[in-house]
Parts: structure tokens; sequence; C-alpha cells
DNA sequence: TAAGATATTGACCGAACGTTCAGTATAGAA
DNA sequence: TTCTATACTGAACGTTCGGTCAATATCTTA
């Protein structure tokens, strides 16, 4: 590859990662141009150059973030056997990789906004449909192993939704530990409940 | 009372019910001044003299939800006897008086943005603290009365209000009947669990 | 009814933002 | 070295939005 290739895309990956970070902290809307290519020492104008829109960039990371997620989740979901262990490792997961990541904060802005483009509208829905379809096979897993309790799947893969939604953004301001903890803590009621009655 | 203040209320009552409806739908910052007369029939300037600010009029609706909230709960409160029916009972007003209310999608945007006034955020701070609080007294209830097993209350009350603003921000796009059945369902799990192991 | 207080209007302002573009710099090809 | 495609710059543009204000309408009071 040329040197010219090579520090182009270093220039491509360098806005990504500074535009990533703005988005997870600050949301979509929130974040301007001008302060990501602050972050990065580059111009705007190069900004553009090497992505369409902020749209198109924020679709870019989404992407990019999924294909990380799976890819990762796939790396590690032989090491847990239960469907109770890999529900904590996919907590774990969630915290490690991914505490407030694009999507959480940024697709909820995307969803209720009216500036939003089909192919953004499009893209989002997918994506919640595939984070249902994950949680739903978690949860039907662990059914099938008689771990969990028979029950409506569907609606419980919307609760576990919920909750990580949830979570991601109580935990916003903490920092790794506690957030951890509290995920492990929210996962550990998910699956065994408060109630006395055993 | 004078005709012109009975219109001049009505006008207020308007524009803060015009304005809780949008913030509620589309947030704060998607929601404009403009939007919002447009939603009311009366002018821009009219806005400005009966709120301060944009920040204001969100400041006041902020003050007369939780005032609201709080009443209705302590009317209903003593229909509930148990912990666990409270806990079902508070999900229910969650949904019915309340779903998408203003804090859970609105606050988070003041809390990262950058753009929050410190009257707004203490407010905001005020009302997270108070929401944990109650959280807190209706799990430590649970656990005097040995409806809920021994645990840790301050991190329960972090999971249940995840879940509760996890859920509202699910269910923002369903039904009521759909979503007091996601809410129903999630108490539920978080109540009892989804684990075999009685 | 006249004067004054109150309520309402909508054009206008300045700042912020996403986006564009004419122009410049640089690395590889000829 | 010269030429060209690629990478990059930053001033400028059009739009949106929160907020202001002088003018006007409406109601109360004396």
């Amino acid at each position: 590859m040329n040197k010219k290739q090579i520090q182009s895309e270093q220039t491509r990956k360098k806005i990504a990662d500074a535009a990533r970070h703005l988005f997870v902290q600050k949301g979509y809307k929130a974040t301007s141009i001008e302060e990501i290519t602050a972050a990065t020492g580059s111009s705007k104008g190069n900004l553009y150059y090497h992505f369409k829109s902020k749209e198109g960039l924020f679709l870019y990371l989404l992407d990019e973030w999924d294909r990380d997620w799976i890819a990762k989740w796939r790396e590690k979901e032989h090491l847990h056997t239960t469907a109770t262990e890999k529900m904590y490792g996919f907590a774990e997961q969630m915290v490690r990789e991914d505490l407030n990541h694009p999507l959480t904060k940024a697709a909820d802005e995307f969803f209720i906004g009216d500036d939003k483009t089909c192919e953004v509208e499009d893209r989002l829905a997918e994506m919640v449909a595939e984070h249902l379809s994950f949680n739903r096979m978690l949860i039907q897993q662990g059914i099938d192993s008689g771990e969990f309790r028979e029950n409506d799947v569907q609606g419980l893969a919307l609760v576990l939704e919920a909750l990580v939604i949830g979570l991601s953004q109580v935990s916003r301001r903490a920092n790794l530990t506690q957030a951890l903890e509290t995920y492990r803590l929210a996962i550990q009621v998910f699956l065994h409940g408060i109630s006395q009655n055993k």
C-alpha cells in the first residue's frame, strides 16, 4: 500500500475514533462537526472528504460497532456453557466493550427526531430487530436447557433490552468497576429475581 | 378572578400542555419554540411573556410533573398493602400517568449536554436522588416485610431505575396496553426472576 | 369614555451548525 | 522534473433556533 493511502486511512480512522468518542459522550446532535475536527486536528473539509455527511459518519460507526461487537461475542461465546453464564458474559461484554455505545444514546435521538434519512431509519430498525433477536435466542436457549422458567420469550427479550438500555444510561457517568457491579446485579436480578418464595 | 387573568392562565396552560406533549414526544433539543407556538396557535413573543426561557419552561414542567406524580401516588398508595402490590402499582402509575414523562428523555439530554444552567443541573440531580430514594424505600419495605430477599438496596434501587428508564424508552412507540403488559412483565421479572431453581 | 395595565404579535437578531467549494499541498507516475 | 490524482484547508453559505422588542390589541379601572 502507498504511503499516501496509509496516511489517508490513518486520518479516516482518527476521525472515526474522535467522532465515536464524542458521539458516545455527548450524543449525536450535541456533537458538532467542528468539535470532531478539533479533536482530530484536521479540517472540516477533510472530514467531508472522507465521509459523505454527519449521518454517514454516524452510520459508518454503527456498522463498525456492530461488526466488532458480534466478532468479539463469537470469540468468547464458547467459553460459556450454560445460558446463565452467557447472560453474565453478555453483560460483561456490554460494559467492557461497549458501555455507552453509540446506539443507546444516539439511536434514540434518531428514532424520535424528524431529520432522519430513510437509510438511517432502516438501518436502526434493523439493528434493534437484531438486538431483540439476539436476546430472544439467549433466553430461549436458557428455557430449552431448563435453566429458565417457561415464559413469554418476546416479552422477556424486550424487558432485557429495556434493562440494558436503562443500565447504559444510568451508568454513563459511573466508572468501570461500578458499572460492572451494577450490570452484574441487574443480570442477577433478571435471572434469579428478588422474590423470597423459592 | 378577572376575565383577562383567566384567559392568561388558560394561555399559559395551553403552552405548557403543548410543550409537555412535544418534549415528551421529541425530546428537549429537538422541540423548537416555533413548534410549541404552532401547536398552541399563539405567538413566540407570547410564550416568552409567560415563560422566562425554554429552559424555564422545561423546568416548570418538571416541577409540575413531580408534584402531580407524588400527589397521585399518595392518593393510591394506601390501596396497596404489600410491597409487591406497591411495586405493581408503581409500574402501573408509571405507564398510565407518565409513559414517556419529560424526565426520562430530556433529563438525559441535559445531563450530557454542556448547555445546561446550574439551576437546571441542580434540579435534575435532586430529582434523580428523589427517584432513587423512592425506589430504595419501596425495596427496603419489601425486605423488612420479608417479601424480598435481603440484598444490596442501593444497587437494586439503581437497577430498578435503569429498568424504568429503559422501559420508558422501549415503550415510547408502543400503545398503552402493550406498554402496560411489558411493564408488568418487567416488574414480575424484577420481583420473581426467571430462574428455575426455587 | 379615557387612561393605564396587561396580553399578544411577528419581524428581526446573532449565534451555531452542517455543508460546500475554490484553492493549496503532497506523493507517486511519466 | 513535470504532471496528475489524491489529500487537505478554511472561509463562506444557507438554514435553524432561542431570544428580543417595538408596536398593537384587549381588558380593567377610575
